[in-house]
DNA sequence: AATGCCATTCTTGTATACACAAACGTTGAC
DNA sequence: GTCAACGTTTGTGTATACAAGAATGGCATT
């Protein structure tokens, strides 16, 4: 339990809505949540203004608070921006990686190496994450690391669903593979180019990403 | 003054962060904030902890809040990401154009080279970022438009220090012509370069930033 | 039967009060 | 004279009370 009761029940309820336990659209009673919860009104609404400033909630004046929901084309633009994100995170580690970052880098991957064998979906979902962390960390930019961070943070539910597509598995440790590659070789613009179409979700990859959101 | 008071607070105390009227570092005292505008501590610390979700404050437990002094360092590495996502824009902007797009970047150029030809560095500055939210509109992609909108805020400062350095406006309006030119034909990846190094602050220039925010 | 208006009720928005933790100053002892 | 400990003061963290606005349901009228 983090210092104060507001920092707690923000990532509380953060946790709930990107685990789908509040949907998107549903709404938000103040008074449901401080029962709920053991708390007064008063941290519940400084959670929840908090998540409004994130972008994950709508606080309508008089209205209380709904859920965001996102959509499929709303998704696509944010993985959009996540892979320019990630592709200049990735260059810029190229540019600037020591042996740290490199060896933080070779244990991540190798992980997913492990768990892509074994076709373990959710490990390689947790692997995955913290192999894309250590390269943000490598880009030696803590503004860009936050920034990839939060939003990584914000499509994991959706970066799990990609994972149950069939053979994605293989195919994306491929990708971290020739990544990993560029990276090493000192490729800045290389492992751009390659993070860029690992992340983003062209072509089929969003319809794939449509018909999984559509099946829950 | 916005629908309620919490929101209004936040823009009010948001803006005298940009300001400088409350100095980076400066402790800002939840008391003193609501006699100052008339109201409790209540909307204030949603307006606090609002202004902390966003970055420009730290909350620390217990502690208060303080303004966040972000150094030339961070400010640099902010811009990087700004180029980045700008560059997005552009190329997509590129890929997108439509009529209505076309005559939004038309006209606010023209504006700013009204501006840069009168060597009005207020003017220029106030021009320049309307034909930066232009091409931000002209990417078709609500979420980018967003970031970039949010990340051009947050650094409206420093843009401003940056059109002081001698030369800059005309080089400024130059780049922008190129910009422009890249984006109605169509190269994308033209477009997208040119405004990674317009908006970037490579080399000599982050020395001129550095200077800058020293001289205040 | 349908629609519009009014009242009631529920929920949010703001204020105030109280509790608790941290920082600073003062005093005493070594 | 200096350092440590204790008390006071200041300011944050949480709860509760009160006020104002929005939604909903019922009743009346067309």
């Amino acid at each position: 339990m983090s210092e104060n009761v507001g920092r707690w029940l923000r990532d509380e309820i953060e946790n709930a809505i990107l685990s789908y336990e509040f949907a998107p659209g549903e709404r938000l009673d103040e008074t449901v949540l401080a029962n709920r919860f053991g708390v007064s009104r008063t941290p519940v609404r400084e959670a929840l203004m908090q998540l409004d400033a994130i972008g994950l909630i709508e606080i309508r004046p008089r209205r209380g608070a709904i859920v965001i929901d996102p959509g499929p084309h709303r998704i696509y633009e944010m993985f959009e921006v996540m892979a320019e994100l990630e592709g200049l995170a990735g260059s810029l580690a190229a540019r600037r990686l020591d042996k740290a970052s490199r060896e933080a880098i070779t244990a991540t991957h190798s992980r997913c190496e492990q768990s892509a064998a074994a076709g373990d979906s959710d490990a390689y979902y947790y692997d995955n994450e913290e192999f894309h962390k250590a390269i943000y960390a490598a880009s030696r930019s803590d503004f860009l690391q936050e920034q990839c961070v939060q939003l990584h943070r914000r499509l994991r539910p959706y970066r799990r669903l990609q994972l149950r597509v069939r053979n994605r598995l293989s195919t994306s440790f491929l990708e971290h593979c020739a990544i990993v590659d560029a990276i090493f070789t000192g490729d800045g613009d290389e492992a751009r180019r390659l993070l860029r179409t690992h992340v983003g979700i062209q072509g089929e990859r969003f319809s794939d990403l449509v018909a999984s959101m559509a099946a829950r």
